[in-house]
DNA sequence: TTGGCAATCTGTAACGTTTCAGTATATTGA
DNA sequence: TCAATATACTGAAACGTTACAGATTGCCAA
């Protein structure tokens, strides 16, 4: 009554880690059987299929990766691709922790995929694509017309970005309203009587340096304040950069009476240069940044901040893919979030 | 004289990536021949070597990395494993990049593996081992009994540690002299006439919790100056936690004249506490703090620091690692970063 | 000439998985 | 009753790689 024990089944129990072999050879069933038991095809029987993965649990199988992948092309990683250099710090890590949080409930890995600034940005890209090393990638630092964007999207690979695309191609993306947030900072500024204003925006090139653009020029326009030209540095600059343009544009007659930075680290620049020419924050000035964690207002409790959520990105880059490999429509999973309110530590709300 | 195209050989060129097969039909060669002359196999003739690798080289062929995981077990993946609420976040970026860094001209992956406050931090240790998703792997905040090191000593894990064990084992690390750093940091504090000091360690459990806590008491004994107890925080607590307890013990009568501090976002809080206090960085109290991205010092002038280079660290632990996988012997793969001295800003060296 | 041996090369099997093309058994329709 | 069909299962093949156990050839010593 035991039919099993083809020859060459020298005993699948023992050591190692358990295969569809070990299962097969402990159900009494074929290979076949259990791999399709486990994934609830339609074609097993209701008591064989609860049968099966009851054992699997005991046992605690796990498919073999390496098997899977190889059979169906199937990698089970998504990819995050970083800048090495230019990447801002803190975002990183948040992101990272976002992504991680959605993809621990999966049997995805994330593989982080670098390349430095003396690199082609499609380079990682096109390795990732030519040898099929992720089932989606993660792309940041987004430009209107993104060259990997469109490649992947000619190739087949599902990905996200970090931030917005402007080249009529539908795909899933999560951005953050830099728009809103910087005429918020605007208006924030003008309601305490600035008038004179600097924009500390990001790199040139990428989507977001018109959305901020864009949102500090609207915003000027309408409360009847005016910019203070400051564009020969962007939050892509070191920080020295950034600290001594600061200081020698507030040493002219004319100099700005308020700032709008991007970046938190920059906005330390900032401040530095804003004080080497000898004004006072708050006083002279005021600044509005972007932070990503909350502790700008430990170095000047006269910054107004706006809070920027980069685990938030993560999660929700990575839930986009998922979604996409998972058959979703590309323009459901775009996430865009509107910037908080402007926040204040020292003074109440403006009049 | 074309004796290849074994009926099954269906045109093996074409279309999709090329794989040992395409390259055998190319080269008319036998696929095991052409597996040889690719790792520099002694068997296989100079010249058919040469042949092989050209045609390699210019049909880009990349070994198909589920065929060798499947065949071989190397995975060529290295973990690192990260805490994803409780890793310091600047940590987790500089890491990457470093190691990063290192893989980038190997053949190796970088995969991200987090672990969450509420997990076991063995867990996903185990979820390493048991499925064997990596060949290598590097963990931080080591204790001196680690159970990760010793389970992964036991089970023939390659792996390095960030901090060092003190078990009688040897393996890689990577560490920095903590116990140098906050003797410095204690004489220095001893040279500009502070007397009692704080500090604000590690969190207990961690190896380098106990590495500072004896450099500090150390060179408190050396120069003679006494400690006032702090250690009711550490660096693993809250910004808020940190800056209240601080602000509690300045408004003491009896209060630190300088702090030591072991993290660069805790010193923003110990500054913000004695701000709380009514006291005077530099002038009521003097505070030593490490930190990693060169920050500081915009934040106040008057700190003092002691920069500690976590991508070298990255670096040194993928080093380890891939060494560690080498063959390597373990205790050739262990590196401690003095610390550098410490660095003033505002005042000029100290008498 | 023969046997031995080194130098090169080769086919087959196996890693663990899924898919394809069945096979056996029971069930149904007529 | 027979054939058709649905149900539940199965073996073999394939993904790309490497290891094993040969083959084939040429050369040299005897």
């Amino acid at each position: 009554m035991d039919r099993r024990h083809t020859e060459k089944n020298e005993e699948a129990s023992a050591q190692g880690r358990p295969t569809l072999k070990t299962l097969a050879f402990m159900t009494g069933l074929g290979v076949t059987t259990v791999s399709r038991a486990l994934k609830d095809a339609p074609e097993i029987g209701a008591e064989t299929r609860r049968r099966v993965q009851l054992v699997a649990k005991q046992i605690g199988y796990r498919p073999n990766r390496a098997g899977v992948r190889l059979r169906t092309g199937r990698t089970n990683v998504i990819s995050l691709v970083l800048n090495t250099d230019r990447e801002i710090m803190s975002f990183v890590s948040d992101i990272i922790y976002g992504v991680s949080e959605v993809l621990a409930e999966t049997p995805y890995h994330l593989i982080v995929t670098p390349y430095s600034r003396s690199q082609d940005p499609m380079e990682p890209i096109r390795y990732l694509v030519e040898t099929g090393s992720a089932d989606g990638v993660i792309i940041s630092r987004t430009q209107p017309n993104d060259p990997r964007a469109r490649y992947m999207l000619e190739h087949g690979m599902p990905f996200a970005t970090h931030g917005r695309t402007d080249m009529g191609l539908v795909h899933p993306y999560h951005d953050f309203d830099n728009h809103a947030f910087a005429s918020a900072a605007v208006r924030r500024l003008a309601s305490i009587g600035r008038r004179r204003l600097a924009l500390l925006s990001p790199p040139p090139g990428l989507t977001y340096y018109s959305h901020t653009l864009n949102g500090f020029a609207d915003a000027l326009s309408e409360v009847g304040a005016s910019e203070i030209p400051f564009n020969t540095v962007s939050i892509d600059h070191t920080i020295e950069q950034i600290r001594m343009r600061t200081a020698q544009v507030m040493r002219r007659d004319v100099r700005p009476d308020g700032f709008v930075s991007s970046a938190a680290a920059a906005t330390l620049a900032i401040v530095a240069g804003i004080e080497d020419a000898g004004l006072k924050l708050g006083r002279d000035v005021d600044v509005v940044s972007k932070q990503s964690s909350d502790l700008l207002h430990l170095f000047r409790r006269e910054l107004l901040v706006v809070n920027e959520n980069f685990r938030l990105a993560g999660s929700e880059l990575a839930r986009s893919v998922l979604g996409l490999i998972g058959g979703a429509a590309p323009g459901s999973l775009q996430s865009l979030v509107v910037a908080g309110d402007v926040q204040a530590f020292s003074s109440p709300v403006p009049a």
